[in-house]
DNA sequence: TTCATTCCTTGACATCATGTCAAGTTGACA
DNA sequence: TGTCAACTTGACATGATGTCAAGGAATGAA
C-alpha cells in the first residue's frame, strides 16, 4: 500500500475521528498534527491535503465498521419489505458512526472539489442500495403504484439523507432507536402499497 | 433606518443576489463589491462581515417577496389539510426564491455563530408553520393517530426541509411543480388519517 | 463663500488557515 | 559505516477576512 509509516496513518485517523466525533466541523490540520502527537509537517506527508485526510478518515471507518457485512442481510431477504426495513436499518446505523466526517467533508463540499467528488461517491452507492429495495418491493407487487421505481427511488433516497439524520436526531432531539423506528415507518407509509 | 445611501444598500444587496443566485455559495466580499460597482471597503462600511452581508440580503428578499402574504392562505385555510397544503405551496416557493443565500448561509454556519443564530430563527419560524399546520389538522381530527402533534411537526418539518428541497429539485432533477405536487403528497400519506 | 458632514476611495496592514520548500535529525537495517 | 525512510524545525507563498488611516468630492447650512 503506502511507503509510510501505516501506523502512524491509523494514529492520525484515530485522532481525527476523535476530533470529529466531538462536534467540531472545523477542524484544522494543525489540531490533527497535535492530536496524533507529530509534528503539521509530518501530517502533510502522510494526506497532502485536508481533503485526503478527510476521505481517508471516511474510508478507515468504512472498514472497521465493515460496511459489506451490514449491508448482508439487506442483500439476503426475502421480500421487498424486508430488504426495505433491513437496508434502513444498516443505512442508518452506519449514519451515526459517520456522522462526524460526514459533517466536515459536506461543510468543504462547496470549496473543495476532491471532497465532493469522494461524497457523491458514496452518495451514489447509498442510492443504488435504495434503488435495490425499491426493486425489490416492485418485484412483490409491493411498491405503491402512486410512484414509478425511479421516483420512489428518489423519494426513499431524500428520506434516508443524513441531513435528515441530523435534523431528526440532533434538532428534533430523536434517539437513533426512535429515528430508525420512525423512518421506517415513514418509509412503509410513503412507499409500500396498503 | 441606516445612515448610510439606502440606494447603495440596496444595490449591494441586489448583487449579491445576483451572483448568489448564479450558484456560486463561496462568494467573496471583493467580488460582490465589484459587481456593484463600488471599493471593497465601501462594502465593508455597509456591511461589516460577510455574515451581515449575506444575513441582510435575505431579509432583503424576505421583503421583496412578502414572506407574509405568501403566508397569509395557510392561515385563512378552513380545514387542516387545506392549511398543510396552502404552507407546503408557501414554503415551497420561498425555498425556490431564497436558495441560493439559504446555501451560502449554510455553508458559513460551522465557522459563523451570526449566520448560524440567524438561520436558526428563521428555521425556527418555519416550524413554527409546520406546527400550526399540524395543530390544525389534529383539531380537525385528520392527523393520523400514529405521531403526537410535536413528532408530527418534527417530520413535516424535516420533510420540508431546504435540504431535501435542493436534494430532489437539483440532484434528482425534479420540477419545482413536480416537488410541489409529490411534497403535498407525501405529506398526506405520512401525515393525514385515511 | 466657507465649513462640516456623509459617503466613498486608495492603499497598507494584521490575522489565520492551507499548502510548499529546504535542510537537518534519528533509528534501523545492510 | 553508509543509506534510506520517517520525522522535525522553521521559513515562506497564497488568499480570504477584516482593520486602519488619510484623503477626495458632493451636499447643505451658516
Amino acid at each position: 500500500m503506502s511507503s509510510k509509516s501505516p501506523e502512524t496513518k491509523s494514529r492520525i485517523l484515530d485522532a481525527a475521528i476523535s476530533l470529529l466525533e466531538s462536534g467540531d466541523v472545523s477542524i484544522r490540520m494543525a489540531d490533527v498534527a497535535k492530536a496524533t502527537g507529530i509534528s503539521r509537517q509530518a501530517l502533510y506527508l502522510h494526506y497532502p491535503t485536508r481533503a485526503d485526510l478527510l476521505i481517508g478518515a471516511a474510508r478507515y471507518l468504512e472498514d472497521i465498521n465493515d460496511m459489506e457485512a451490514r449491508l448482508a442481510p439487506s442483500r439476503a431477504a426475502k421480500t421487498g419489505v424486508e430488504r426495505l426495513d433491513a437496508y434502513i436499518k444498516a443505512w442508518g446505523d452506519w449514519q451515526l458512526e459517520i456522522h462526524g466526517i460526514a459533517r466536515a467533508l459536506m461543510a468543504m463540499m462547496p470549496t473543495d472539489e476532491a471532497a465532493a467528488a469522494a461524497w457523491n461517491d458514496r452518495m451514489r452507492a447509498h442510492r443504488e442500495g435504495c434503488e435495490a429495495a425499491v426493486k425489490a418491493l416492485s418485484k412483490d407487487g409491493d411498491l405503491t403504484p402512486d410512484y414509478s421505481v425511479r421516483q420512489a427511488t428518489d423519494i426513499l433516497w431524500t428520506l434516508l439523507s443524513i441531513r435528515n439524520w441530523e435534523q431528526l436526531t440532533r434538532q428534533c432531539g430523536w434517539s437513533h432507536k426512535r429515528y430508525l423506528a420512525t423512518t421506517r415507518d415513514m418509509a412503509r407509509k410513503l412507499l409500500v402499497v396498503s
